[in-house]
DNA sequence: AGGACCATGTAAAAGGTTACATGATTTC
DNA sequence: GAAATCATGTAACCTTTTACATGGTCCT
């Protein structure tokens, strides 16, 4: 059992999901392809922690729709009451901020550029994510939906995606601000 | 040549080091245990990326210290004006907060309250690294170390790290304020 | 005496990505 | 007719972690 395996239980534990479905929705928390999800599930069933069921279907092609059964409930709640362990992060814009002084502004311009659009258009699709939720949870005036519904967690995690996205984008407005203008001839 | 490889580059563009010190100084930007970095290191300098001089230390181990070599350099140019890949960040507490009605509301604070400790000390030893910085550039009136400066990379990394450690103490202030007090029996 | 830090390496196992494989339906 | 979406799976490869291996110095 490692933390993908806990990641697809704790999705299945808001509703059943397929092996597609839940490569689509496990992306924003822990990546993963679905060579990788396929074969899990199966191990996952096999451990009895989820059940899985054909829907045959006319439109789309057939598919294997996956419950949580109580052993993955224990689990999981198990692994909830652990301490969870330290975030890791790989942004290759760190390493190359590192060395920026390397190349010349017009090179590192553009490569915040980048990063800034690319922070702007997930903040774009974090807002739309936001209304949806707003109008499945029966969230109270605050807009907080109550602790013990399955909006909660999703709620937190919206936000924190709110502000993340919100820092980042200011930090790649003020060093673009920062980073010199003009033709910009560092090197030679 | 992998991300890994270009991040010792990186690392070494500002000066030379050994491989024990790279595997410290990479942590922050591309976690790496030295059994990654010691081969990678090795690659490099078959490949004449870097060289490597033996350092021979009377009070402590003899170390290895390697530099970066006009290919080297080269590389590091041309992987610098290529666009960064998106960053990939994986953390447990967001697959855990997914589920968090789950468990009771105790089990779950303290989940919180220990990342927010993780981050106030972490945001500690950046205030004191930032000061060590200041010490060493020879920063403008307004701190900013000149572009073409290796502190400017630097120098922005900590501020990302400043404003990041921030937002994420906020946010778990913010979800341990509206996480319910009390027994909490939300699971029979 | 025991633990932390310095210092370098290899081997095995686990985790993750890319490519191979197939095929229907819908939209432009 | 081409591309995108839905849907599942395996194989090969690369990346990362954990464990094995060694040994000196410094501090308590």
């Amino acid at each position: 059992m490692n933390t993908l395996a806990y990641g697809l239980l704790s999705l299945l534990s808001h509703s059943p999901l397929s092996g597609y479905d839940l490569t689509q929705r496990i992306q924003p928390f822990w990546p993963a392809k679905h060579s990788q999800i396929y074969p899990l599930l199966a191990r996952l069933e096999k451990y009895d922690m989820v059940s899985c069921e054909l829907i045959q279907q006319s439109d789309k092609p057939d598919k294997k729709v996956y419950s949580i059964q109580e052993k993955g409930l224990d689990a999981l709640r198990k692994w909830l009451a652990l301490p969870a362990s330290d975030p890791v992060m790989r942004d290759e814009l760190m390493l190359k901020a590192f060395c920026i002084s390397q190349v010349e502004p017009t090179v590192s311009r553009d490569l915040f550029a980048a990063r800034l659009e690319h922070y702007k258009a997930k903040s774009q699709r974090l807002n739309d994510k936001i209304q949806s939720v707003r109008h499945m949870a029966n969230a109270g005036e605050d807009g907080i939906p109550p602790y013990d519904s399955p909006y909660f967690g999703a709620y937190i995690l919206l936000n924190k995606g709110k502000l993340t996205c919100r820092t980042n984008i200011e930090w790649c407005e003020w060093v673009l601000s920062i980073i010199p203008h003009g033709s910009g001839n560092t090197v030679d």
